[in-house]
DNA sequence: CGGGATGTTGAGGCAAGTCAATCTAAGTGG
DNA sequence: CCACTTAGATTGACTTGCCTCAACATCCCG
């Protein structure tokens, strides 16, 4: 793996996800044991993190930055399962075998690195993170229905409403508004992501802008101008809340 | 809730699903203390387990049947995010909150009961079981992952032949040919389930019927008749393995 | 043996895909 | 600093797979 390790030695007890992350569920008492795992690594921009079917050796905790999740048939087409960003867990602690999908970096990437195997065994001996784990799984798997009923049953625009939305929601930086969304990946990952062609969200975007549904002042930051409109298209009776997600 | 309460004790040692659920895990000198917290439920064909955000209180182990899980929209459309059978887990453990899915019986259908705090509280105890329960979702949130690829990226024949080789791969009887698929649920159900119509999933079986893919003898059993092409539309590389799955 | 539910087949329409031509923005090197 | 390159985004014209609506067939169960 072609990553920067970084010399300075993690200090969890004021890391900048310590809150907001599975580490929120150990305990002060716990938590040098759990640092002595860990080790920082940078990934930069497009670096893949691992990749579909590789053997996984190490689980990583995303401290900043996003990546991508996704999946290539032999067909040569993509299916993105997900992006995940701070306080994100990259990596199955469970399986030995081959990792489900190729995780890349759309931006520079922080991350804690924890040894697969250790990490596992920390979990048998830690039931209350075992169970926090699980917990997330289960967010996870809804999170994975909730997507299923919008590749499913849902038109374009109602699948970038609801994006934007979500997008507006989790990795919403402090004290910033609410209905501002940042688009850190490409019209093509979004698209592989909602499945539809990048040419479609381009047309709903425009088609978005025409009704004052949103305001672009560049291709990568959007205000939401009428959310409950678009909460409306996307299905959504409530805002999505913030969670922890897990990509396997 | 509706439903017979068995009055014959259960007995886990002898429990058609022992081995293959997750009662795998427990072993032999915890299973008394297990067995304890276990009441056996029937639902009858067609009846409802638990509705969308419902609070959940039982979580249940499928013994014998099978179940639907689905959401409905406001709109009345109906997602179908996965069926349940024999050593498959209902409920979710996790949540004091709503139900995500509602869950029906598709045939009648035995069960398991267990109150959903004392489970709960048994994986708090018993970190084994725990972390097996981890191993499971993860193996669910994989299974999401390739319904997500399935809905974004495939046309109708690619689904409806994925389906069937998962449907003659999971839940087959002992001893029963590999290529023979019952098909326990409606064509309603399966469209549903697939993100097409009933009429699409008609016309895409008689399809494979003029091509000698499958054959036909009753609307409820299919027999495969060529599984190679079938795997090479549906893009599996391998047949899709067994697995313990969990619906929320 | 009827009647309601479920499944099949056909005809026509439309949302989104495909292909292709621009437009834009971000580098890169002279 | 500007010309050149390249990748990504947008827009338009055409095509298509699936949906919709509707008619008909079949199954199941009292």
């Amino acid at each position: 793996m072609f990553c920067k390790t970084s010399k300075t030695k993690p200090d969890c007890r004021h890391c900048i996800v310590r809150h907001i992350s599975l580490c929120s569920h150990i305990d002060s008492s716990e938590l040098a044991e759990f640092q002595t795992m860990s080790k920082r690594h940078q990934f930069e921009r497009g670096q893949i993190v691992f990749e579909q079917d590789d053997r996984i050796e190490t689980v990583f905790l995303i401290t900043r930055g996003m990546a991508k999740l996704y999946r290539d048939s032999a067909e040569g087409k993509r299916q993105i399962t997900g992006f995940l960003g701070p306080g994100d867990l990259l990596g199955s602690v469970k399986r030995s075998a081959g990792a489900y999908c190729t995780a890349a970096a759309i931006t520079n990437l922080d991350v804690c690195g924890f040894d697969r195997e250790l990490f596992s065994e920390f979990l048998r001996t830690h039931t209350s993170l075992c169970f926090a784990l699980l917990a997330v799984a289960m967010d996870e798997i809804e999170a994975q229905y909730d997507h299923s009923i919008l590749l499913g049953k849902k038109q374009s625009p109602e699948r970038l409403a609801a994006f934007l939305l979500l997008l507006s929601q989790r990795w919403k930086t402090e004290g910033e508004d609410t209905n501002l969304a940042h688009i850190l990946m490409s019209r093509g990952d979004i698209a592989d992501h909602l499945g539809v062609t990048s040419e479609t969200i381009s047309r709903t975007f425009t088609h978005f802008k025409e009704n004052g549904l949103i305001q672009m002042f560049d291709k990568k930051s959007v205000v939401l101008k009428n959310v409950p409109k678009l909460q409306h298209l996307a299905g959504f009776e409530e805002m999505p809340a913030h969670r922890m997600a897990i990509g396997l």
